[in-house]
RNA sequence: GGCCCGGUAGUUCAGUUGGUUAGAAUGCCAGCCUGUCACGCUGGAGGUCGAGGGUUCGAGCCCCUUCCGGGUCGCCA
């Protein structure tokens, strides 16, 4: 039966009770961790959301009635005490509890409920699988790390905003009920009743509306946004998901940068100890794709990407020698000693590895101590083109050479990947740093095979950079947008751009991206007209709130650091959603499922 | 949509070449116990081996289909 409070009133948290508070009496609620009932006496730990702290059920301090209720506890019951705080004597406190050096004696207590044998463990550490975490969520989240992490993700919300306040930036609320936008990920639909056959969008971002706030005259905005995409999850990736967004106006992306990076530094001062050095590292998309293999690289570790395509030129090996004559690119990493690390069983798993990013082989040599070689391609190597491939890399008894021969960026992608799975199997990166850096001048557009068209990079409303501006029209695809991302430890944290402020760019933007003008006006009309009555220069950013928690708490996904997540295909395993709804409500709407 | 990995007591796992009644730990239930803190001791209950089909004298194990979960490629302006 469960017991109601009937004026009892709680002293204070769990873990706030300490040894100033000898002798006192005092009334605490919680959660029963464990109990230990040793015959005649019962200890019993009480946890809350700030700890845990031990309370005794002594059979010569309590009455019988208090005892026995004692006695009955289980683990998860709801349980209310009136007990007096004591000194525990010196061998018996415990170190591992906060707690430890005092317990309360109870006088007096209630069981505020009941609870069923809990189908998880309510502690940090264990082995179940994460789908049974994920349908009893809110008894995963009584688990200490998990309420760390919530309360550590309020407070970085916290800080941002004060952040963002004293920047003399507005939080304005945008419309989650929106528009369908039909460039970049697919929408979630919200069907509409009043008009038939009509749809809502849930936003991809408020990017639009953002804009409109600058022809505002809003000045400077942002807002702790919600997003929604409706594309297959991740362990980063969300179908909702929380971003901050701001834009300002009559900027530059130096002054949108220096925002974004002065919050960033505010939250690892005041949450996590650390003095970020402004400003932040700057490369451009081009030299992050060549060295690093990816736009947005991991520099917590080395080994770098290097072109050896001049190298190995007239080296006799086919493969490479078709490469070149193809136009393609020859890139190359050291991992130093690895030789006698990797078996040839490993060798060959990197080379299945590398293949999954479309390039079509992995050439390797390895230099074993005794300055012997290993390889999978000397011996089509003629003449002293081997040793001088070797000696251009730097390559040292011990040491291991990677080389990928393919089309520039999928030959690039495919060596950054590897990069990265080498500094994790040799344990190169350092887990404790935080590396943080621009990358800068992202392309303004892709050429998209599919739709056999360029599509925009980063979004059509995108500024190309002002030197660029002449090429749109002769070579579109070496464009560069005023565009710019965010990077931490190899994860994109977020991106952002300067704006199109003049219709007529905008317009030929989309000409580019091969709309007509009545689509780009049918789409967005609201928008190029509203560009016309005195938009100001303006650009903005956006950062993944929960991948910044993620990072900042070393969570392996982002379904630990969003309170109900859902799974890879989008459902919710706790509430069973999306669900099937009554037929009276799929006529309201004019719906009907034809499957 | 493709590929890879997994699914056996409440939970985490083991289960040999296909062979008797499917085991362990923990949790749970009962009894004993006044200083435990992973309390201890004694006893007990607990299984649709994800589901369906097939091969076989015999399937947790082999084959097929399917469902569920994870990772990944595509996708993600």
């Amino acid at each position: 039966m469960a017991e109601f409070l009937n004026g009892w009133k709680r002293a204070m948290m769990c873990n706030e009770v300490n040894e100033n508070m000898v002798e006192k009496e005092l009334t605490l609620m919680g959660w029963v961790q464990r109990s230990r009932n040793l015959g005649g006496i019962i200890f019993v730990w009480l946890r809350d959301r700030s700890g845990i702290v031990q309370v005794v059920f002594d059979s010569t301090v309590c009455d019988e009635k208090t005892f026995q209720l004692g006695e009955e506890l289980r683990g998860e019951f709801v349980l209310a005490i009136k007990g007096k705080v004591t000194l525990r004597a010196k061998d018996a406190i415990n170190e591992k509890l906060a707690t430890g050096k005092i317990e309360v004696m109870v006088l007096e207590a209630k069981i505020l409920n009941r609870a069923d044998t809990p189908p998880i463990y309510i502690e940090d550490e264990t082995k179940e699988s994460e789908a049974l975490r994920l349908k009893y969520r809110y008894l995963d989240l009584r688990r200490p790390s998990m309420q760390t992490r919530l309360m550590f993700r309020s407070k970085v919300t916290n800080v941002i905003r004060n952040h963002m306040d004293q920047e003399g930036f507005v939080e304005v609320e945008t419309p989650i009920m929106t528009k369908s936008s039909p460039e970049g990920a697919r929408d979630f639909l919200v069907p509409s009743r009043v008009h038939p056959g009509t749809f809502y969008a849930l936003p991809q971002s408020p990017q639009i509306y953002k804009q409109l706030l600058m022809v505002a005259g809003m000045d400077k905005y942002f807002q702790v946004a919600r997003c929604f995409r409706d594309e297959d999850g991740r362990a980063d990736r969300q179908p909702e998901f929380t971003q901050l967004d701001l834009e300002m106006s009559f900027a530059e992306p130096e002054d949108i940068q220096g925002v974004v990076e002065r919050a960033y530094k505010d939250v690892f001062a005041k949450l996590m100890n650390l003095e970020l050095s402004l400003p932040l590292p700057r490369i451009t998309w081009k030299y992050a794709m060549e060295t690093y293999g990816s736009d947005k690289p991991d520099t917590r570790f080395e080994m770098k990407i290097s072109d050896v395509g001049g190298v190995v030129q007239g080296c006799g090996f086919q493969v490479f020698e078709n490469a070149l004559n193809d136009g393609q690119t020859i890139c190359a990493i050291k991992a130093d000693g690895v030789a006698s690390k990797l078996s040839r069983k490993e060798i060959d798993t990197l080379g299945e590895f590398v293949k999954t990013y479309h390039v079509k082989g992995l050439a390797w040599a390895m230099v074993n101590e005794d300055g012997t070689l290993r390889s999978s391609f000397a011996k089509a190597m003629q003449g002293n083109s081997m040793e001088k491939l070797l000696a251009h890399m730097g390559c040292q008894p011990g040491d291991g050479l990677f080389v990928i021969a393919d089309k520039k960026y999928v030959a690039l992608t495919a060596m950054g990947q590897l990069r990265l799975k080498l500094g994790a199997q040799l344990g190169l990166i350092d887990m404790a740093k935080y590396n943080l850096l621009w990358v800068t001048e992202f392309p303004l557009l892709e050429w998209s095979e599919e739709d056999n068209r360029f599509v925009a990079m980063h979004h059509p409303f995108t500024s190309p950079m002002d030197e660029d501006f002449d090429k749109m029209q002769t070579d579109p695809g070496s464009v560069r947008a005023k565009a710019y991302d965010l990077v931490m430890n190899g994860l994109e944290m977020g991106s952002g751009s300067i704006r199109i402020h003049a219709s007529d760019l905008q317009e030929k933007m989309f000409d580019l991206l091969g709309f007509t003008r009545e689509e780009a006006w049918k789409r967005f009309g609201f928008l190029l007209e509203a560009f016309k009555y005195g938009t100001p220069p303006h650009g903005g950013f956006a950062f993944g709130i929960d991948r910044l928690i993620m990072v900042l708490t070393h969570a392996e996904s982002l379904r630990d650091v969003i309170a109900f997540p859902k799974i890879q295909n989008g459902t919710c395993l706790m509430m069973d959603t999306p669900s099937s709804v009554y037929d009276e409500q799929l006529k309201q709407l004019n719906i009907a499922i034809t499957e």
